[in-house]
DNA sequence: CCCATTGTTCAAAATTCATTGAACAATTGG
DNA sequence: CCAATTGTTCAATGAATTTTGAACAATGGG
């Protein structure tokens, strides 16, 4: 693709980039999928994610993700594997995005008839 | 004032709003007061936060924080006394709004309005 | 009762955000 | 080289947010 994507270093990371980010259902839900292949070791590319809204539409909340600190991507031929910068946010703002992820997922319990 | 303020109950307290309204520098600031006058036993109202916004300006991030179920209004004569829900928070999203004030005060933004 | 204090409410303006489709760029495979 | 795949970028649109000032309401003091 065009250049090559830009990405905060670990200490640039900001406070309310990263809850705004987190804030909006589309982004939250996308870290949460990025949060449970981290630990299946499954790497996760865009096209993953064409359930959860346009490609387009995909593309901004992924630049959006990107730049508040919370993806890294890692650029393989035409396509893009996304993972969870969790250490460097654990490292800055300790047991956040755990805390959310937890939330989220009590949220979502909450929600679903079957569970 | 004309009706008394409408506070969400504990388990209704939603996850993306609670995120969304700590994502405003504004209301992110007026939390963090609360939380270190919270331990102070001090109480808070609007007009102490003048220097963050103006006065209907206040009153609309206000709303949102209870709407949202972070903060308790509580009406003595014409003041409105503010705090912080956290044992609702707490049992809500365990470790959520404690993460997010540590995350906070690392970023160091010392606007108190009091001291 | 009068009036200052404290905040809310309303409407308007300014700003920002999310979403869409079309065009574009880069890489891979035949 | 040609075509398909994978995403990005751009412009436009509609929606939601934030901000402001003026008017309003409720309380308490003199």
């Amino acid at each position: 693709m065009s250049r090559l994507p830009v990405h905060p270093t670990r200490d640039q990371i900001e406070l309310p980039l990263v809850l705004d980010c987190l804030s909006d259902p589309t982004r939250l839900a996308i870290v949460c999928s990025l949060a449970e292949h981290e630990e299946a070791a499954t790497e996760l590319c865009c096209g993953d994610f064409y359930n959860f809204a346009g490609k387009s539409n995909l593309a901004y909340h992924f630049a959006r993700l990107r730049e508040a600190g919370l993806v890294k991507t890692r650029i393989e031929g035409t396509t893009r594997y996304m993972r969870l910068r969790r250490d460097d946010l654990d490292a800055r703002f300790p047991g956040l995005i755990g805390a959310v992820l937890q939330a989220a997922a009590r949220e979502a319990k909450g929600r679903d008839p079957v569970s």
